[in-house]
DNA sequence: CCATGCTTGACACTCAGTGACACAAGCGGC
DNA sequence: GCCGCTTGTGTCACTGAGTGTCAAGCATGG
């Protein structure tokens, strides 16, 4: 792969069903075509997740994730972008409402209030299905490959939240370099929380995130509202 | 590429002249044969710069950049793990010694000035050499694999600042919050004044990013000693 | 002069990712 | 019923990154 300019993969072109989400029933999409897509979908990323999980990303080849999932490798590219996106779209995929979160807070609410609960969606989502998230967190905090592309989606969550938070704060995203700060702030609470979440207790990972969040912006709070007091 | 468990080029093994350093003369080094290495290594990025800048990340390959430079693709990978790491090592080389510059810090001062020195380094390396490293920002910044390339990159100073800092207040990396979330602050903060250098004034980057690092730290600062006061 | 070690180029190979094409459903109109 | 149309898929061929191997080339030290 490399840079994709504006690609990514077909994935329902139509009423975008949003990323594919994996084993949960959910809203459970309507057409037959949906479904027949949903379902090569959660294939592959269960074929992927427990594979990788297995042998390591490198020692395993989209091939025989594919066939494993019963598709052809060429079809595989139709759902995820890279190899990397079939494990790291099952986090991502959390996150991406993260900005429609923020833009949902109420205007009067202070920053460090409106970007906890904003940044606090994908970690009690990953706390409450820990099962399957931690193994996947796991793996990839330590495959640097994996890592790599999940900073990549970070950034873009990082960009979203700074555009939100300058149109709240009626700031200029470009010449200010709070909302930026502010995110970066966030995202780095976040980040701290996962790596503490995946290491406590290798066993079965410990404190709830929910709460672990919590504490973090405790000590973010002061700095998070010292602009807008 | 992939993963790279350990790998990476055989950069030179003996007494490892350090990253590639690119156009400064520097400290140079003194074996016949280091030198020769450090002149193919500079050729190699002078020429991948050029080239990639010119046209893009995406349009030039690896052989390309090796030609030009003089040498097959083969070497090309001897010097570098890796088509991004041309790149983004001229950054990145900058920020490997922010934990010994950390480290190097009185023990009894607060978080964030420690910080704030440790940050400043590589930033008041790039404002002082804007005419070459603005252009290689922007590259890095407005390329989705390259970025991924330099936040790993950035993922690692992070766990070493995390380490530092673990040591230097004598807590627990693995079971306290804090030291990662402030490393994760500070490099937030570089973040914001990397991606506000570079895109200010589209012309020719504006204010320093030295400055601007001081004023990030001003919002930091009392959340990041609020844990010792 | 010869042995040793380091660097390089040439070659072959694996694997990620893409483009093109042909083929098989599912579906609406007539 | 048949005809198009769209959509998803497999096959094939191809580019390009990255690696292993081997056989030179060329410095050094004895």
């Amino acid at each position: 792969m490399s840079t994709r300019p504006e690609a990514g993969p077909d994935l329902g072109q139509a009423p975008d069903p949003g990323p594919v989400r994996t084993p949960g029933p959910g809203p459970a999409p309507v057409s037959l075509a949906q479904r027949k897509r949903q379902l090569v979908a959660t294939e592959l990323t269960e074929a992927a997740l427990q594979l990788l999980a297995l042998r390591g990303f490198d020692a395993v080849t989209v091939d025989e994730i594919a066939t494993t999932a019963g598709v052809s490798k060429r079809t595989f590219f139709r759902y995820f972008a890279s190899k990397e996106d079939v494990v790291v779209q099952f986090l991502a995929g959390m996150g991406a409402d993260m900005r429609t979160d923020l833009a949902a807070r109420p205007a009067g609410e202070r920053p460090s209030e409106a970007l906890l609960h904003a940044v606090s969606v994908p970690l009690t989502i990953c706390g409450d299905h820990a099962d399957r998230a931690l193994p996947v967190v796991r793996l990839i905090l330590r495959t640097p490959a994996l890592l790599a592309r999940f900073l990549e989606h970070q950034a873009r969550w990082r960009e979203d939240l700074t555009q939100e938070l300058a149109a709240r704060l009626g700031r200029d995203a470009r010449a200010d370099l709070y909302p930026r700060l502010a995110a970066g702030m966030a995202l780095a609470a976040f980040d701290a929380v996962l790596h503490r979440w995946s290491e406590g207790e290798e066993a079965g990972g410990s404190a709830d995130p929910g709460a672990l969040i919590g504490e973090a912006f405790a000590v973010l709070a002061p700095a998070l509202d010292s602009v807008t007091p």
